[in-house]
DNA sequence: GCCGTTTAGATTGCGTGCAATCAGCGCCTG
DNA sequence: CAGGCGCTGATTGCACGCAATCTAAACGGC
């Protein structure tokens, strides 16, 4: 049996990133406790945490709410991003060793296979597949303190489903990314994989504000 | 009056700064609720919040240690705060106002006169007066995200006291950076504060690594 | 004598009760 | 009719108790 705080954690944050529980709703302790099935004490310490990684926000004394992002906060989530990303690209280039580009080799074709045009697209898969992906990097940065950091900002995209707004020439771009970003660090080369995935994020990034404007727009 | 967590934070981060909780002593709820003069409820927040912000690590079951930093670690850490703060920097060039930047000049005069060689020396108060310098662009940078990430990396200097292996001509460099980024900032350059930023931090990494590259030579 | 096993002690994790505090709202007053 | 104030209901924050789990030491077997 796992502990009722990582349960009662993952059940939130799924909330969220499905949104069950959307963005200004309020979050009472009580009904969380009910809805996963235990007590006050490990729902308050999950959303302490869930409040660190920045996808609620408590209130002494008036709860907890599901974060808003307004235009301004995804672009500078998505410029920290790309900074942090960058860095463990840099870092991951000089300590990664050949399983790993291995896998992110196989996951590359992965990828291209779930997002390739037609009746077999499946961005869900390509969300997972990219998620893994860019997990290898970041485990191969070796830093923990880096990880925790990226783990608050790579979750926002989550939220808001980003694949499903690429456009199929996002994708292509996206995956060439990945395959030159796995020779950058098969060659060993931090400048050109922290470039590649600078690039890389940055792209995500405005594929976001470009989604986000048309939407503004058109109501 | 304040809350208990926040009081019970405070003491036990205090404790951890001051050198009174050494790394890899066990830290028991219990004993540490009595310390605080409260129950172990705050104490086991206070604790998970530490755990983020990367002081203490408690393993399920096993308690929380105060975590031991290795060379590695160290270099890793600055690594990423010369970043993080080189981005702040940047930022806060292009939002910054003018009551800020001449806080900041007032600053610098204070600083030197602490650090000035002579019976008027005082550290403590420069690292004092210095983290209000930073904070103060962190502030302006205008990114609560950005000021969560820099508290987790900046916190550990205070730990090895930092300003005391300082050298008279390492003083002098800081000094020098601080008026330099005031200027920058002034000019709304965040190329130049960026730059300014990430070598004053390089630099103080520098100065860390050469005191712990001494010490284990000494033994 | 060394190692695996078991048991006791201690500590954490979780549930629940109670009191302090705050938001919302109706009432009174100018 | 608008603004301020007190009241009430609900919710959080905190303290404490109990059970599950782990550590460490003592014991027995090889």
């Amino acid at each position: 049996m796992v502990r009722a705080v990582d349960h009662a954690y993952s059940l939130i944050r799924e909330g969220i990133l499905t949104g069950r529980h959307t963005p200004g709703v309020r979050l009472g302790e009580a009904e969380l406790a009910e809805l996963t099935e235990t007590s006050r004490t490990p729902v308050r310490e999950a959303l302490r945490q869930l409040e660190m990684e920045g996808l609620v926000e408590v209130l002494p004394h008036r709860g907890a709410r599901v974060t808003a992002w307004t235009a301004a906060d995804l672009e500078e989530i998505y410029d920290l991003r790309a900074m942090l990303e960058a860095f463990a690209a840099d870092r991951a280039a000089s300590r990664i060793g050949s399983e790993d580009t291995d896998r992110m080799t196989g996951l590359c074709e992965l990828i291209e296979a779930a997002a390739g045009p037609g009746a077999g697209q499946d961005l869900d898969r390509v969300a997972e597949l990219n998620a893994e992906f860019h997990g290898l990097v970041r485990a191969a940065a070796g830093s923990t303190r880096l990880v925790t950091m990226l783990n608050a900002v790579v979750q926002l995209p989550l939220v808001v489903r980003t694949f499903h707004r690429y456009s199929p020439d996002d994708l292509a771009r996206s995956c060439a990314h990945h395959r030159e970003l796995v020779a950058a660090l098969r060659a060993g080369d931090g400048l050109w994989a922290r470039s590649v995935m600078r690039s890389h994020v940055l792209a995500a990034k405005a594929v976001l504000l470009r989604a986000a404007a048309s939407e503004t727009e058109s109501r």
